[in-house]
DNA sequence: TTGTACGCGTTATCAA
DNA sequence: TTGATAACGCGTACAA
């Protein structure tokens, strides 16, 4: 690790020149010194010392990337395809902006906070944060910040988020198993807040729309925890045979669940049509292939990360709030029903 | 941001006090004064400039975690399940041990290796590089670097490795397809090299053993390019109906041939018996249930991260090679062949 | 056209 | 028991 002191001393002149012609502010340097610079510095493989010039600079290129841990649902959070995905969307545009990133992965909002201010991060990402934490964050941390998937109740101005419409998704899917000739539709999840809320609220305004009674029986409630998740599956496929038709919250479910009915010999969709949401590579390796409602991880985590870049480059942002679409991909695990057979 | 100097001069003290108190060095500062620099740090939040501290000690608590992108075969390089399970291992780890990781992911040895030169990195974690690149990163990095699933060929000492016995497993698996009665097994993956090249032994050296013979025809080349991937799954479902099963490199590749083989109508396992490698989610969701070889992807991360952290505290590893298990897991989509069926 | 000198926040050495 | 002070490597205002 080889310093501008260094150089400049061997090269017998100042750091000042040594430093300008690294940073190109050539103006004020003979064309000659510019050379013996230049080659010396692809000589020795000069790499500057970040932390020093960090320290000078007061900033670090870091962009810190926070996400809670959902030790209940997943104990390795990049198992979730959604989350993996959007990572890598994430990654690649910080890198090609010449930022780094660093990831916060913690339950603790507030040991998160004290990293992303240790490390001087010059923006934040978050994922997936209840209101409350979205705003303590925001107040703490005087940097830009953009959420991802992250609903503010109260309307929130200036903060900056990137999603999808899930309730209209929802709704629009719900609307097509109606269409499709299903009335008994039942809805699956491991929770209703956040986002899962949000297409829980699209399932019932279609439903409602149509004039389709729904009671908290329709609710089935997956507990994805090792230890409970058989007995869950087991009382869930019971449940279903009142039903002709269910919407799962997520691809990983629907394609968990399916995989539980043809264990019980249940067929999909003969017996009973399953609908997803994401569409990721489940959905569409898994036979038979998911109807499910397209959003494109990747990008999420990709368009996130542009806005965040923008605002630390000062840039005044279009919208704050961005809106990806999604889309009805209509596979085989929805039967259409002809009217007699409900 | 408030900074030592600040407290100092708030509190009417030196910077080495508050630095002493800070890091425990309290053996030579009064009860009093330790007890008001305590409160006061609480009270204004204190927190610590990293790259301050970086510089001054010359470390970085940093953990480089560098990959090669492989853009043919994920344009994300994420959408790997095994890669994202790796990552949250090695993440965990790292961070309960107090260290960040940084990613690094690149086609360009020398442009990861300036990253990790320009952040001081502490540690290096190398995953699935090729011989010559792995020597190469060696040399010109002085600290501490452990490697995952990478094959050396000129079985250099001193190198760090986490990895499996891949060619053990491969043939462990094509002798349980052989003992169910099969004879003409193909293989399928979308390369020869680094792991798939140890996976392709050991199936040829089991089938050797058996004396099944071999042909270039049993190698199926599947190309995994999204405009390249229909045709080659169609040749390839073309080329098994002289096989009774395929021994998948992966599971990924096992429930993507799965798919495009039920797509035609060909069943798994009565026409065609199918086994991938890795045993992840993909295998245990998809129906039938793959049978395939086990190994633990986040304990792969998480064992080569300990390593790692354990060299950056000079602690000398009880092996610089570590082999993890691996376990067959038989479920449903090989079929149990009697001779005369073959 | 080039060089000196200081600041960035922290740690460490040594003296008081 | 505490406090100056010199590093650490880089950027930059200002002087020469």
């Amino acid at each position: 690790m080889i310093t501008i002191k260094e150089i400049a001393r061997s090269l017998g002149m100042s750091t000042t020149t040594v430093s300008n012609v690294i940073h190109g502010k050539t103006g004020q340097v003979s064309a000659e010194t510019i050379e013996r610079v230049r080659r010396f510095l692809e000589e020795v493989d000069y790499v500057p010392n970040i932390n020093a010039r960090n320290l000078a600079r007061n900033q670090s290129r870091i962009i810190g990337v926070a996400m809670k841990t959902q030790d209940y649902k997943y104990p390795n959070l990049m198992k979730d395809p959604f989350v993996s995905e959007m990572i890598g969307g994430i990654e690649k545009v910080i890198r090609t902006e010449g930022y780094f990133m660093m990831l916060y992965i913690s339950n603790d909002i507030a040991e998160i906070m004290r990293h992303v201010s240790t490390w001087n991060a010059d923006g934040l990402l978050l994922y997936d944060m209840l209101d409350d934490d979205g705003d303590r964050v925001s107040r703490s941390y005087k940097k830009p910040i953009v959420c991802i998937d992250t609903y503010s109740e109260e309307g929130n101005e200036g903060f900056c988020n990137v999603g999808l419409d899930d309730e209209e998704g929802a709704f629009c899917m719900t609307r097509y198993l109606l269409e499709s000739g299903h009335r008994r539709i039942a809805f699956l999840a491991d929770n209703r807040i956040g986002v899962d809320l949000r297409r829980f609220r699209g399932y019932r305004r279609a439903l409602r729309e149509a004039g389709v009674e729904y009671s908290d029986r329709n609710f089935c409630l997956l507990r994805p925890e090792p230890e409970e998740k058989e007995r869950s599956l087991d009382r869930i496929c019971e449940n279903l045979r009142e039903y002709s038709a269910v919407f799962c919250v997520s691809d990983y479910y629907a394609c968990m669940l399916m995989s539980a009915l043809r264990d019980r010999d249940i067929l999909v969709p003969d017996d009973i049509s399953v609908a997803g949401f994401d569409d990721n590579d489940y959905a569409r390796i898994y036979r038979p292939a998911l109807t499910t409602v397209h959003q494109d991880a990747e990008e999420k985590g990709a368009a996130a990360a542009r806005m965040l870049i923008g605002l630390i480059r000062g840039e005044e942002p279009s919208s704050r709030q961005i809106l990806l679409p999604f889309e009805l991909k209509i596979r085989d695990s929805v039967k259409k029903l002809n009217f007699y057979n409900n």
